[in-house]
DNA sequence: TATAATTGTTATGAGCTATATCAAATAGCG
DNA sequence: CGCTATTTGATATAGCTCATAACAATTATA
C-alpha cells in the first residue's frame, strides 16, 4: 500500500536542472515552483491536508489492517445493531453495490456477519462478531492514542474543536 | 459527471422501513443511524467536508468544464512559464505517467501547448495558450465570486484564514 | 391478484493512482 | 572521446474508488 497521491497532494521536491524563463531571465537552479493563488485556494490546501490525515490514520491503525472506510463501518455496526446493509451503506455515503465487496472483505475476516432478517427476508442484518468488537476496540485505542493524539498536539485542543466546528459547517452546506 | 461519493461522504437520508433492535425495543420508524465516535473523528468529518468543497468548486466552474486538478495545472502554468511536464506534475503531486493524459486533454482543448525545449530536447515546456489564459481568468473569477465567496459567507473571513492556517499545518506534518 | 418498489447482488465502466518499462536525449566519468 | 547512468515523456498495466444498469427474490400497494 504505497503512499496516496493526488492531483492536489504532494509537496514539491528539489530538482536538478537549470531553467530559463521565456523572458530570458536566468533562474536559480532548481527554484521551487510558484503555487500562485493555489496556496489561498481552500479546496487545494484542504485536499492535501485530507490526504495526510488519511495517511496517518492508516499508519496508526496499520497493525489491524483497517482502512478509514472499514473502521467507519465497524463503528457504525457497533452503534446501530439490527440494521441492514442498505442502512449502513447509505449512512456512510457508500452506494449499495459497492458495499457488497466491502462487506465481503470484513465478513471473510470474521469481523462481522450477515444474517437474513426474519421480518423482511430481502434484507441482511449486519452484526459485529466478537472478533469484530475486539478489533474495533483495539482500533479505537490506536486511533485515540496515536492518530488523534498527534492531531491534538499539532492543532491544540482548542484548535481541534474549532476545526471540527468548521468542518461540520462545511459538510452540511 | 455525477456527484462524487465516498466511503466517508454523504449524509444519511430518510428511510421508510420499521426496524427493531435485537434487544426487542421498538425503534421509531426510519430513525437515523448513530454515527458514534465518527462525528468526533477528524478524518471522517474532514473527508465529508472536502467532498462538499470539491463538489461546489466543480459546480461553480461548470460553465468552463474544469476540474480542480485541471484548474490547478492552469494556475501553475501561469505562474511558472518555461517549466517542463515533470516540474509541473510533481509540484502538484501528479505522477509523470498520469500527467500525460491530463495534458493531452488540456492540449486538445487548446488551453496549453507542449513545446520541445531547445536547451534539453528531452523535455516539453508547457505553455498556456491565449485561450488557456482567457479560460483561466474566467475560472478564477468564478472561483472568487461564487466558490470562495460562499465559503467566506459560511466561515467568515477570520474563520477562513484560521482554517487555512490549520490546513497548512496539517498538510506539512 | 397484478403492479410497483425494495434488497442484495452482479456486471460494467469511468476516473484516479501507482509501478514497470521503453526510446530518445542528456549528464557524467574514466 | 566513449561508455554508462540518468532524465524525460510516453505506454502499458494493475488496483482502487465511485457510479449506473440490470436482475432475482421478496415485500408493499393499488
Amino acid at each position: 500500500m504505497a503512499a496516496t497521491r493526488s492531483a492536489v497532494s504532494r509537496a514539491p521536491r528539489a530538482r536538478s536542472k537549470a531553467a530559463e524563463t521565456p523572458q530570458g531571465a536566468a533562474v536559480a537552479d532548481s527554484a521551487p515552483l510558484q503555487l500562485g493563488e493555489l496556496s489561498e485556494l481552500l479546496g487545494y490546501v484542504f485536499k492535501r491536508a485530507q490526504l495526510r490525515i488519511f495517511e496517518d490514520f492508516i499508519r496508526c491503525v496499520e497493525p489491524l489492517q483497517l482502512t478509514p472506510a472499514q473502521f467507519s463501518v465497524l463503528v457504525l455496526l457497533e452503534h446501530n445493531p439490527g440494521r441492514n446493509q442498505t442502512e449502513i451503506a447509505t449512512t456512510l455515503g457508500i452506494l449499495r453495490p459497492n458495499f457488497v465487496a466491502m462487506l465481503d472483505g470484513l465478513e471473510s475476516r470474521e469481523l462481522c456477519v450477515r444474517v437474513r432478517s426474519t421480518q423482511d427476508r430481502r434484507s441482511h442484518i449486519v452484526m459485529l462478531t466478537d472478533k469484530g468488537r475486539s478489533v474495533l476496540a483495539r482500533a479505537k485505542r490506536l486511533v485515540a492514542t496515536k492518530h488523534e493524539a498527534r492531531l491534538n498536539a499539532l492543532l491544540g485542543e482548542d484548535g481541534r474543536s474549532a476545526l471540527l466546528g468548521m468542518l461540520d459547517k462545511l459538510s452540511k452546506f
